[in-house]
DNA sequence: AAGCCTAATGGTTGCGCTAACAGCAACAAG
DNA sequence: CTTGTTGCTGTTAGCGCAACCATTAGGCTT
């Protein structure tokens, strides 16, 4: 059956189960079973098959197998941006930990849109994918999570809560440590405090202003509307809110930003107007380990985006492999690093960040 | 059979296109033919297995349909490394561009190891993935693709060229920006010119080089061994190289990078040294246009990711519309961008680099 | 020797779907 | 009235694989 040289005989399509049967003279079901590792096949007619699909180039089809065995042996990511680094950083992280663990990795991205969510969600379970992670979209994300599981697919939350859904998710803290960045402005002495925060529908954001207000009002401060900023996470989104922050009569000193991006945004905008930073704005952040060293320029809290990711495939590894325990969460605590934007180390912002 | 309140009868399994034809009161290949749209079916029958679909809450199964029709809706997009913004970006193209044509898309990370990269090929192509687009992790890469082509999966090549392999392509120019680049070092009145450019196997790292050395050459330069580095396209990697190349007696004045990660680790050592740049080393890079803006610091050559990405899928969705002519080749060119490293904006560029 | 276990193998069936064809009305053309 | 022709629907088969259930041979028990 082989040819002299040891290549494949052209087969006029991909070699199934019954040409390696019949190039090893025995039943597609022994080969089955060598190709699945079952122990009921003997030393010699397992080597013989092992020849015969080596010669006509076997390679199982996982459709078929995924057809009766019910698991495909593809997971999930989707995020609302991969461009993110943080979300970069965790999807490193999965797809690293997911093919070590004999699975591809599905990402897509939902651009912080409900409709797109779902719309994956139902490619997805067409798909009948193993599993599926999810940094939801929007607290609304409910019909997404209750559509995957209709169909069984186990769901693992990252980075936010939704409300009304039990479920397993690993994410990091926003609350806290707002309230930790905020009081920290407050220490520089500024009164004037304003946020810009993500989109009101995600989890994050909220929980941010949550954290941001309760810090303010614990220490008697006043929390103007005016001075609490919802805007796309991207760094014109920053700057546009940085805009409208600013232009008011008694603009505040300091800003909290919900992220790096945004933060930049709001550096763009300062410079625009001439102010320095702390000196004239300080401004705080939320980040991740990894983000380019420009944001060394930035006070921040550190969000452990490799740990979270971990956790969470951690977690979906465990159902599929047939955990049935209730929701387990993972909350996972980053560092504030106090830097230069704060005015910690006013001395010297400019050298700091140039790498 | 539909409860009163309209919610789906809960079936056991996940309702089938058998399970619709008995709600509907039609036959299955009648239902299937409303899922895939023929036109031949009346609007009334139409409606009835709609309204069926609906109450049973059925969702197409695209396992089964991909046992017949071999095709799944997958595409495969492996790099060596997403956290990379230049891998990042195009990606988050190539996600966009798929989704819209109703494909989704496996990520893989080859982390440049051929060994990495077949396993992922032999994964895909027995996950019958419709195609690949692939930024081959080596010049030896041709194993991979033959894999995938035997298989007959269309493969697309990004950013990387492969010896001996005539296919579709999209990738940015190496050896003549790598000659601009340095001819411009050289006009700044430097003769000592050294090179920190990717891993020897990785295609684009060997023409900048290749370039790197005919422009010296052609101005009657020399081109000691020892000014020439190859390195992992890291930060760290890109410190280790210049550690080495900074260390001989008589080091160059101006160095080339082979990406804007290895310029970092450039940046990292000469600080460390006590270098001022562009004063004391002048730098130069190829870069993205997306990246941290730390970058902006870098006289660099721009690559057009999200170009690349976006001719690279076009090149594979046409041949999966069954496109059969020739390999063909889009080259994108970049644009050279003088800033402060290389000494063009000598007088400020502490400044610029802050956002 | 009969009965019974185990190891190794094969046969049949069906996962959910669609390609291919077959059937059957209704209607138009000759 | 015959002969297509078109429009809709159903039947059959089979994609590649593994679950499930035979079947056989050989060894073991009693």
């Amino acid at each position: 059956m082989t040819d002299k040289d040891g290549v494949s005989p052209r087969l006029s399509h991909p070699a199934t189960l019954v040409d390696v049967a019949r190039a090893a003279g025995v039943s597609p079901m022994t080969v089955s079973r060598v190709v699945n590792n079952s122990r009921l096949v003997s030393a010699s007619t397992r080597e013989r098959v092992e020849r015969a699909m080596e010669s006509v180039g076997y390679i199982p089809n996982s459709i078929a197998r995924s057809l009766v065995q019910k698991r495909t042996g593809v997971l999930a990511l989707l995020v609302s941006d991969i461009t993110h680094t943080w979300f970069t950083q965790l999807g490193h992280e999965v797809e690293g930990a997911a093919a070590a663990a004999g699975y591809l990795l599905v990402f897509g991205n939902t651009d912080e849109n409900e409709l797109t969510e779902r719309e994956y969600a139902e490619k997805l379970s067409s798909l009948h994918v193993d599993g599926v992670l999810l940094a939801p979209a929007s607290r609304e994300s409910r019909e997404t999570i209750e559509l995957l599981q209709r169909r069984g697919i186990p769901v693992v939350l990252i980075d936010r809560e939704v409300e009304g859904v039990e479920l397993d998710i690993a994410r990091g803290e926003s609350y806290t440590p707002a309230i930790e960045l905020t009081d920290h402005l407050i220490a520089h002495g500024h009164t004037r405090l304003g946020i810009v925060a993500g989109p009101d529908h995600v989890w994050t954001a909220q929980e941010r202003v949550r954290g941001f207000k309760a810090a303010l009002r614990r220490r008697g401060l006043p929390v103007p509307r005016r001075y609490v900023r919802h805007a796309q996470l991207t760094r014109s989104g920053g700057a546009e809110a940085a805009r409208k922050l600013l232009a008011s009569e008694d603009p505040p000193s300091a800003i909290l930003a919900g992220n790096s991006y945004l933060a930049a945004g709001i550096v763009d905008v300062a410079r625009e107007r001439g102010l320095r930073i702390p000196e004239d704005l300080a401004l705080v952040t939320f980040d991740d380990s990894e983000g380019p060293s420009e944001w060394a320029f930035y006070s921040c809290y550190e969000q452990p985006a490799r740990a979270i990711g971990a956790a969470a495939l951690r977690f979906l590894l465990d159902r599929l492999a047939g955990d049935r325990s209730g929701a387990r969460r993972a909350v996972l605590r980053g560092d504030v690093r106090l830097r230069a934007s704060c005015g910690c180390l006013g001395a010297a912002p400019l050298q700091d960040h140039r790498q």
